[in-house]
DNA sequence: ACCCTCATGTAAGTAGTTACATGATTAC
DNA sequence: GTAATCATGTAACTACTTACATGAGGGT
């Protein structure tokens, strides 16, 4: 149940209509938890019906009009409990590992080299992007706490890419060259 | 869609029954594919159904009884389709971090920090194992594709186990003590 | 008048989770 | 006989995805 701390979170941050959540979940909260406008939508009114956010007063009509939510005091209570309550991580589903796995029985098709080929340029440049996220916050400064935690957050984006562009070079070179020289590593 | 094709990869590995299966979803395959018994039960049926899989012949009653499937044709070429086919990398939606970043408006709790170490020890028994796992297949040679595969397949596991506890004692690091010495890296 | 973008939504379907039901076999 | 375990399943619910609907405002 983390969409509604998710969009608790981005509303805390910054209070936004249901347009504007669904850019920011296309770019930095989204990065680590996705949602499409439609969960938005329909979790913004579930979570205004429970008292958690309100829609801020406007003197316009409903349909095609922009709504801008903000939080209150029930709804930061919730995030909080949530944010330090037990819970485990979950587990992995990961459909190209899968697709490798299964290339065991099917044999290797030249489909699959080909996509981890996409996958890891695809992870590439996300981590480029990433990087240059660091290089502009670390030349903005990184005073507040609030700066700090979302600096480890984006370590954790880099690292996460990191795996995926080393692992999959691994993979390609294991299927593609088994007569194979060793990959370089990116650091 | 990838539920039926982890079932249908285990089973061409060794044909299996629902309870079976379950088991091996506890453990390897599981490791980047989970499912309950309840979705294997009812995966098994829609496969069986589509001609993808059969039960085995056999001549005790229904309820209650080990049934056991093995693939049939159509559901080897539908799962060599898969293999090859295009798909993107799956969204990311990680709760861990999620929780991380809500910390930047809510504040750390000690919860959370405490909740980083323990996810922290729990990826680093699991990387025990799969270590373990590795060692024992060392020793037992990797002569087939198969082994190699399943070789990359676990290589990914430990690299992104890795990926967590590296990442988790920077950020342990990062909330717990801003006066920081810097963690040494697990590799 | 027409199209494009901004903006909010509804409906239907698929996938995954949680709770419960029930029969068969083995251990004591 | 009764409890534990093996084994298969149903039902209800929550979460997520895909496709479509609709209205407002601006540009040409």
């Amino acid at each position: 149940m983390s969409l509604p701390h998710a969009i608790l979170t981005a509303l805390l941050e910054k209070p936004s209509s249901g347009l504007e959540l669904t850019r920011r979940f296309d770019r930095s909260i989204g990065y680590f938890w996705s949602a499409t406008h439609q969960q938005i939508y329909r979790e913004l009114g579930k979570l205004e019906k429970a008292g958690h956010i309100r829609a801020l007063p406007t003197d316009s009509p409903a349909r095609g009009q922009k709504k801008e939510y903000e939080v209150l005091a029930p709804g930061r209570e919730e995030l909080e409990r949530w944010v330090g309550q037990r819970e485990e991580p979950r587990a992995l589903r990961d459909p190209l590992m899968l697709r490798l796995r299964a290339t065991g029985v099917v044999g290797v098709g030249e489909g699959l080299v080909e996509e981890l080929r996409r996958h890891r340029a695809l992870h590439a440049a996300r981590l480029a992007e990433y990087r240059e996220f660091q290089r502009r916050d670390a030349a903005r400064g990184h005073g507040t706490e609030r700066d700090r935690v979302q600096g480890l957050v984006l370590q954790g984006g880099i690292d996460l890419e990191l795996f995926w562009v080393n692992w999959l070079d691994k993979a390609i070179d294991g299927l593609a060259g088994p007569e194979h020289t060793p990959a370089s590593q990116v650091g």
